[in-house]
DNA sequence: CGCATTGTCGACTGGTTAAGTGGACTTTAC
DNA sequence: GTAAAGTCCACTTAACCAGTCGACAATGCG
């Protein structure tokens, strides 16, 4: 019931490119890193495996970095847990029915299932564009309110 | 993004106690293991924290075991989720606004926590009868359909 | 009272996740 | 062509989870 790190950070991540002033410039690993608070060497391996899967691309070399590999409207979040978490169903026999046949069919095989496709329907709906835009919207007016 | 062996072990146990056709008599942790497919001593400790917790009472020694400490339909799945997985948010950011609060409260925050409150609203409207109804409603005509 | 039965508690092991470290490889700039 | 800037990749460490085992405590029965 816990959300990995790695997609936290792969989200917080893709966020942070899709907010940059010129998208096709690549983005350090170290500059996300330090704006976003995440201990760099390990985002290092969340990116590589964002490039190997296609959702972003990166350069290497001097002026290389990252950029998104598609528009940010068109990468949800799920697909962005889908390849960080690898894949897993929230418990092993909602796939494989091989170990709840025993007992009976177990009844709240359902209800995992259920809790599974309600957090799916939050993720499928939200893109990274979506919070890329309620950032900006949040940092524009910081404490204007306020005093 | 995954269920905790504890909790589906914890639910099928109270599920399997509400099945019971006497409910006052205790049930021993053997059987409990033996008819869900549990491994004994794991159970054992997941019993002894719902015992804790007042999810269920139980009696050492001869004739011992355990029995629901009320009535099925008054047990929440959320209540047992929160006794058996520690009531840990999905990510520490969400009660502790400590961390995000640098990197300009982030905007996934709020995703993280669209996604607690929809598996909220899944567990909090299912109650252990439920499951137990469902269950004999399932293996009350078990393979009559197929031959 | 003594003993068998059964729950309670703590230490221990193996696997997975979150990180840190160091080095290889690629591209650009000079 | 060489050096520096950057990503890529393999190995190690620490913490946590799933599961096991053995000692201890309480209860009931003879």
């Amino acid at each position: 019931m816990r959300i990995p790190m790695k997609v936290d950070y792969g989200v917080r991540a893709l966020v942070d490119l899709a907010g940059q002033p010129d998208v096709h410039r690549p983005v350090r690993t170290a500059d996300i890193a330090g704006r976003q608070g995440i201990p760099e060497p390990y985002l290092d391996q969340v990116l590589t495996t964002l490039n190997k899967f296609g959702l972003i691309t990166s350069r290497r070399g001097p002026q290389g970095g990252h950029v998104l590999a598609r528009a940010a409207a068109d990468i949800t979040l799920d697909e962005v847990v889908a390849t960080l978490d690898g894949r897993n169903p929230p418990l092993e026999c909602i796939d494989d029915a091989t170990e709840c046949a025993l007992s009976g069919c177990c009844a709240q095989r359902d209800i995992w299932r259920d809790v599974e496709e309600a957090i799916h329907a939050v993720l499928i709906t939200t893109t990274i564009a979506d919070l890329a835009q309620r950032q900006q919207a949040r940092t524009a007016t910081p404490l204007t309110f306020v005093s």
